[in-house]
DNA sequence: TTCAATCGTCTTTTT
DNA sequence: GACGATTGAA
């Protein structure tokens, strides 16, 4: 079954073992560690393992042994005395994937993996060489990582400033844009052509670069900036570069066909070192396209990497035959592939199966039969999955659960750390930590509730931007000042002393009894006790986890270092449940039954995907329904509903055109009428939903009306002509005895001067403290 | 400033 | 149909 070549005796050039004695081990210690690990690998694993020596590209077709042969390769170069840990760089794209990465190799090597600093995700690891050289990139160490939360609210802030409609132009979009130039590695001035042009009148490229000024002066980057930034740092510091190329003397990737542009170049920068670069990929498991994939990475690897070795892994452990027939000959369908036959030497297995039913509820009701059953033949729920297009598919199935009492778990739905509630949490602690932290500042000035909205950050806000410093100091000055109403000062005093107080203890108590007092104190926790929606008592358990989980870290800085970057839920907490989740997001897991509903034209493939980018997007679409498939190991059924109510309306649906290309001897039909009896209900149900379905023709009808009434947009904005001037200035350069303006109490002369803040007498309001920012020269 | 009503949107998702 | 975001009135 497996053929073992030469690899005992694999050659070990003098080069190399010269330059780290040290931790090459005896020969004959060598001889007794190899064969262990590599005995179990078949042929093409083995010489995926042990091609040590220029750049390798590993074709892993799904379920072949792919994160197998990685972590065995890192093992082998640990083994055999290539390298120590730290100079072994291996990137996955998720923190899930890093994790596991890790715990494998330790089980390989035995004992826990200690210092591989640079096995993470790109992102983690962009991070930490930023900080390292955080200067070279106008930032300082400490800079903030940006969620996109932040950005948003940045973003508009931008738009604001620069009279933009929001309505027009919304900041989600201008986001969408900078992402996408930020995969493709493109800064600000290197934005070419019409593409420069988008986005409000032509402003795409302006705004993009305002933007990344103001990311400096506030000290931060954004998740795109950790990879850029990384790269500018490489591109304009050979000697920085050099230092990580010598360093870094095996890379590893996994997941290859998912890297963007930006990724790519920072790999291929850091592979020009020494060029032990092994890729790990599946070119027919691309389904990130949207997000900036680039599948010709993959595609064109031999030519990135002149000498490549290319070692294809087809021999597939984990489906039965008749699975990975049906899923082999789907993908066959698409014409831009590598091209890999997988196999596999086990059985048959049972067919795939295919049932069509009425509408939604009923393919919820089949399945839900279906798992059961199962689970009356001895399954365990862990081993069964629900994977779906579209997250609204799941709702259907949640439902039914619920109604039967079966357990599940949803993965990959919102992240823990992207919860309202966490972010709040974590923006008190880091504005505690970090009071120039203008945004984390600005998101909880007024939550919960302090009389503190829109009009009162505006004040704060022109004031900062006016002497370019930081919201928070802004807000100092402001509340010795009478520029703000009596109640809202108040408010405001209140806060920052509060914020004084917490940051003052930040040496003195343990981080998570500080964290508990913030939460008290400024009042948030009791926000949500008095909040009597539903969901309110699970945040307040969110919070409590929060605090949990900080207690596995030992400061409230390293915390929060690891909140933005590492920190994803861990919904596996044992117990027996059936997996619910996107295709998308069961890449790389597998499970024993595999329910594949809503193979619909126009779900899947997706209607926008075929819209937004033709045939590229179906063949991305078939990857999708490949990769499905390829999650099962003995049993997989594929679903399809008649109806199905989108947007609230009932449509009628045909079955995806991907059922047609599965291989007749592969396929099971199950006959729906045979279905229906079994459920008793089913025909009355049917019943209902047709009537249901002409509900659907008012309201569409309204739609209609609605759709073609709207997009008329009205003249361009009017321009504020309110000039803000803002030009920052280190002192005031107004004198006592000036005659000045203010907008709210009219003319005065000033009295007295105190840094930034002025004493006015004025005509008709009498004797205030305002900021030198407010008034202007008459 | 805040709350309530209305409007508009509705693929996939990591970091 | 449902959610979030935004707008208008108290």
């Amino acid at each position: 079954m497996q053929k073992n070549h030469a690899q005992h005796a694999h050659p070990l050039p003098d080069g190399d073992s010269q330059e780290i004695p040290e931790a090459t081990p005896s020969l004959s210690a060598r001889a007794m560690a190899l064969p262990a690990y590599l005995d179990d690998l078949n042929g093409p694993q083995q010489e995926a393992v042990t091609e040590l020596d220029g750049p390798v590209l590993v074709l892993a077709g799904a379920g072949t042994g792919k994160t197998r042969v990685l972590t065995t390769r890192i093992a082998h170069i640990l083994n055999s005395g290539r390298a120590r840990p730290e100079q072994i760089l291996a990137v996955t794209f998720t923190n899930r994937a890093a994790r596991e990465m890790k715990s494998r190799i330790g089980s390989l090597i035995g004992g826990q993996v200690e210092g591989m600093p640079w096995l993470g995700t790109f992102h983690a690891i962009s991070a930490r060489i930023l900080r390292r050289h955080a200067e070279l990139v106008d930032l300082t160490p400490s800079f903030t990582i940006l969620d996109t939360d932040d950005q948003i609210r940045l973003l508009k802030q931008l738009l604001e400033a620069e009279n933009i409609d929001p309505k027009l132009y919304p900041a989600r979009q201008l986001a969408a844009h900078i992402d996408n130039w930020k995969n493709r590695g493109l800064l600000p001035d290197k934005v070419q052509g019409g593409e420069a042009f988008v986005f409000a009148e032509g402003r795409g490229a302006n705004l993009y670069a305002q933007y990344q000024a103001r990311l400096k002066d506030l000290n931060a980057a954004d998740f795109g900036d950790l990879l850029l930034e990384c790269l500018r740092l490489f591109q304009e510091n050979q000697t920085v570069l050099s230092e990580y190329q010598d360093r870094l003397r095996y890379m590893l990737v996994d997941e290859y066909q998912d890297t963007n542009v930006a990724q790519y170049l920072w790999l291929r920068l850091l592979a020009q070192g020494g060029g032990n670069i092994c890729c790990v990929g599946d070119d027919d498991q691309s389904i990130y396209g949207w997000r900036g994939a680039e599948v010709g990475n993959i595609l064109r690897f031999e030519r990135d990497f002149p000498g490549a070795k290319v070692v294809r892994l087809e021999e597939n452990y984990r489906s039965t035959g008749h699975i990975l027939g049906a899923a082999s000959a789907l993908i066959a369908h698409n014409s831009e592939r590598l091209g890999k036959t997988l196999h596999t030497t086990g059985d048959d297995g049972e067919k795939v199966r295919l049932q069509g039913c009425w509408d939604d509820e009923e393919e919820a009701r089949a399945i839900c039969e279906d798992i059961e059953q199962l689970q009356r033949q001895g399954h365990t729920l862990n081993e069964i999955a629900i994977l779906v297009r579209a997250s609204f598919q799941m709702r259907a199935f949640e439902d039914r659960f619920v109604t039967l009492g079966l357990p599940y778990r949803v993965i990959g739905g919102p992240r823990f750390y992207e919860r309202q509630e966490i972010r709040d949490a974590t923006a008190y602690f880091e504005a505690t930590l970090n009071p120039a932290n203008d945004l984390k500042f600005e998101r909880i000035v007024n939550t919960p509730r302090r009389g503190l909205g829109d009009a009162t950050l505006n004040i704060i806000h022109t004031h900062a931007r006016a002497h370019a410093i930081p919201v928070m100091q802004a807000a100092r000055t402001l509340v010795e000042t009478e520029e703000l109403k009596p109640s809202q000062r108040r408010s405001l005093t209140d806060l920052l002393a509060q914020f004084d107080r917490w940051r003052a203890m930040v040496e003195t108590m343990p981080h998570t009894q500080l964290a508990e007092l913030i939460l008290d104190e400024s009042g948030y926790t009791t926000m949500w006790q008095n909040d009597k929606s539903p969901k309110a008592a699970s945040r307040l358990d969110n919070l409590k986890e929060l605090i949990r989980v900080m207690e596995e870290y030992d400061s409230l800085a390293g915390f929060l270092e690891h909140v933005s970057l590492v920190m994803d839920r861990d919904g596996d907490n044992g117990e027996d449940m059936i997996n619910l989740m996107t295709l998308h997001s069961a890449k790389g897991l597998e499970f024993d039954s595999v329910f594949l509903p809503g193979w619909e034209d126009g779900l899947l493939p997706h209607q926008r995907s075929l819209d937004d980018t033709g045939s590229a997007g179906l063949e991305e679409e078939r990857r999708l329904a490949h990769v499905g498939l390829t999650r099962a190991k003995a049993y997989a059924k594929i679903t399809f509903a008649q109806n199905r109510r989108t947007h609230g309306l009932w449509q009628p649906a045909i079955p995806s055109r991907f059922i047609d290309e599965l291989p007749e001897g592969d396929v099971q039909v199950e006959d729906p009428a045979n279905q229906n009896g079994s459920y008793g209900v089913s025909r009355f149900d049917s019943e209902q939903s047709a009537f249901s379905g002409d509900y659907g023709t008012p309201g569409w009808q309204r739609a209609r009306a609605r759709k073609a009434q709207g997009s008329a947009p009205g003249g361009p904005p009017t321009l504020e002509l309110k000039a803000i001037d803002t030009l920052s200035s280190a002192d005031t350069d107004f004198k006592v005895g000036e005659r000045i303006f203010h907008q709210k109490f009219g003319y005065g002369a000033i009295e007295r001067i105190d840094g930034n803040k002025l004493t006015v007498e004025f005509e008709k309001a009498g004797q205030k403290k305002v900021v030198d920012s407010f008034v202007v020269r008459h």
